[in-house]
DNA sequence: CCACCGCTACCGAGCGACCGGTAGTGCCTG
DNA sequence: CAGGCACTACCGGTCGCTCGGTAGCGGTGG
């Protein structure tokens, strides 16, 4: 038995890997401009130079190349923790965070497209936020007490606020794709940062 | 001339108005499980005991039908206004709103995927999500207004403080939606007020 | 009274486009 | 020459929408 494993999928090498991501950002870029239900496969792989037969050959089924999007944004979001070192991000980083993403409105669109579409009946990216959402709010409140302690300056605790800070930033992406010009994120979530703390600049 | 031309569409009586509606709220129902994208006529029509033709004598497109569902829910953000009579709503009637919305998770579940869709490109939701933010984040600047005048107690202003509270209710909605147990949107709406001015009770 | 008319209501059949996915084949390179 | 890679060809299915038609109902005039 030479060949026993390679229990499931295709092997591929350095240049497969390569083609691979660059797959992947182009799912990304046809998902922000029509949605994962709305995206063709044939559209990505147009995108790439391939036939939409060609682009099954690196990812065996469309939900596949989804979950590789959503993998993709799980490394990014351990990259923009930056300090890493199992430590809990400052405040100040997350403002940094909000203000990257204001430079990157195609991949804000993509996955607030993909959000909209999770609450949807058995849509494949729903256990991918219910989780995202579930460790986002732990590391949160982590940030928040490392920052004020146990209690905010308003009396609230972290964990009360956790949630807060991630809606706020959930729901000023939306405003902001909607209207660019009239809504400034970054802006906003400094704002909020002083209804937290209003003796933070942050 | 008893029957001049009617300009556009098909006059339909009071029967007919009422079908009109029976349609809409299956539409809601199945976009909510589905996305606008992935709701098909014929979905819509058998909840009704219609075929997808019959229910196309009613909406002549898909789209007509998506505006009847969106302008309806205009009707409804009228009604939720009890007070009316042009005044801007109490921030204690938001609160109401909030927890009203805590008992309609197939609406907001239908606006949800409705607003996470209508980031994509050339989406026909696009234009009425576009305005209804511009309106909301307007009235509920007039709210506060109404309630701390110029300044809040955090020393923001009203026109700051506004696009904060919209998020607020549409970033709830998504965790929510995600995990009902684990998120109380009323008591975090609530928590959130309670950054605004620590002294109400709202 | 009833034949006729116009209108609303609805359906069967089908069109053209597009979808995700399968099967088989061959090139090209390590 | 083996295998990663990409293709052609094709399948079954679904989509929104059109076309053409048929009931039934309410009014109207001979």
């Amino acid at each position: 038995m030479p060949n026993p494993p390679r229990p499931h999928g295709v092997r591929h090498g350095a240049r497969g890997q390569a083609r691979r991501e660059e797959i992947v950002r182009a799912a990304m870029e046809v998902i922000a401009e029509r949605g994962y239900r709305g995206a063709s496969l044939a559209a990505v792989a147009e995108k790439v130079g391939l036939t939409q037969q060609g682009l099954l050959h690196y990812f065996p089924s469309k939900e596949d190349l989804l979950i590789a999007v959503l993998t993709m944004r799980d490394e990014w979001d351990r990259g923009d923790r930056v300090s890493s070192d199992g430590n809990p991000m400052t405040v100040a980083q997350t403002v940094g965070v909000v203000e990257a993403n204001a430079h990157r409105s195609a991949i804000i669109r993509t996955f607030s497209a993909l959000l909209g579409e999770s609450v949807t009946e058995d849509h494949p990216a729903e256990p991918y936020f219910r989780e995202r959402y579930r460790r986002v709010r732990g590391e949160m409140a982590a940030t928040l007490r490392a920052q004020w302690g146990d209690r905010l300056p308003s009396g609230l605790t972290p964990e009360e606020v956790a949630p807060l800070v991630v809606a706020i930033m959930d729901g000023l992406q939306f405003q902001w794709l909607h209207d660019p010009e009239g809504v400034d994120m970054p802006a906003s979530f400094r704002a909020f940062l002083r209804l937290i703390d209003p003796e933070a600049l942050a």
